[in-house]
DNA sequence: CGGTATCCACATGGATACTG
DNA sequence: CAGTATCCATGTGGATACCG
């Protein structure tokens, strides 16, 4: 499928490529906010979901390739089987999280459940960039550089424009 | 297309479905992604990112549609159209760094260009979830809390677990 | 330059029936 | 319970040719 063709230069390889590989359409993200959600068993993503069957078994196979979800088979009920998101699925929560708080913000009427502090009870702030200090910056505050320039920003201080 | 089920109850119009309406699939985030880059043209996004040209003339109006670009033709050329990214669009950035930064982070061979914050050129943070007061949080330090649970809060001050 | 039109291949999605 | 199998409709994607 979408085999991305040669001439990508600053496209091909990048992470936001590789993202999209594995998470890229909707049933993929909506599958993942369910585990999020405690969701473990192919039923019930089913009908919370409502997604078609077939469908379903190829997301979740494809999400386990791709090491996002783990497939396990209880030793009690060799029968049931257990999806529990990795490491790596866990670490799309910002991702996700981010993606549904723009949602909630343009598109209406989008009073769901929130995300909040456990500690606290207090929501959680809006995802934005941050420098390395904390400041939250904008568009405009920010720029694109390549590796190279980093590492040569290391060998001789004062190179970049 | 994918129309989800009545009974998805917690999912039906959370912001992330309506997300994902508008973003989706794969090439809406690469023509955000060539956006944020300073593209504007039909022809510039069909060469840099090599999709077809019918695909790019549907994503371009539904990106439109959506109101996440804007479509305008130039005075001096009415030839010339220029697709701009407006605020709705912008404010796509945290979660588009996000998903590439999980891709960078987790998939193979991905030294592509970083973002830096251009006062002092130094890479941003890492995107996180982070608390009112700006602690990190993680996901064992997070639940869901229902909009009228927050107004019950707001009544009277003691009552959650 | 910025699209449409057309054609084809395959992926996605839904519904339903069946299986170990 | 966790899928497969099947069928069908539509969407997505690529290639190319054409148009104002």
């Amino acid at each position: 499928m979408g085999k991305l063709r040669e001439d990508l230069r600053q496209y091909e390889g990048c992470g936001l490529a590789s993202a999209l590989e594995a998470m890229g359409e909707r049933w993929s993200f909506m599958i993942l906010r369910a585990a999020f959600n405690g969701l473990k068993h192919f039923e019930e993503f089913q009908s919370e979901l409502g997604i078609a069957r077939n469908i379903l078994a190829g997301r979740l196979a494809r999400l386990v390739e791709h090491g996002i979800l783990e497939r396990t088979a209880l030793d009690s009920d060799r029968r049931k089987i257990v999806y529990a998101l990795t490491a790596k699925g866990m670490d799309l929560l910002p991702a996700m999280v981010a993606l549904r708080q723009w949602g909630d913000k343009w598109c209406q009427g989008a009073s769901t459940p929130v995300l909040v502090d456990s500690r606290d009870e207090r929501p959680i702030r809006p995802v934005a960039l941050q420098s390395h200090d904390g400041r939250t910056l904008d568009l405009a505050e920010l720029r694109w550089k390549h590796a190279e320039e980093l590492l040569e920003l290391g060998r001789s201080s004062e190179n970049a424009a």
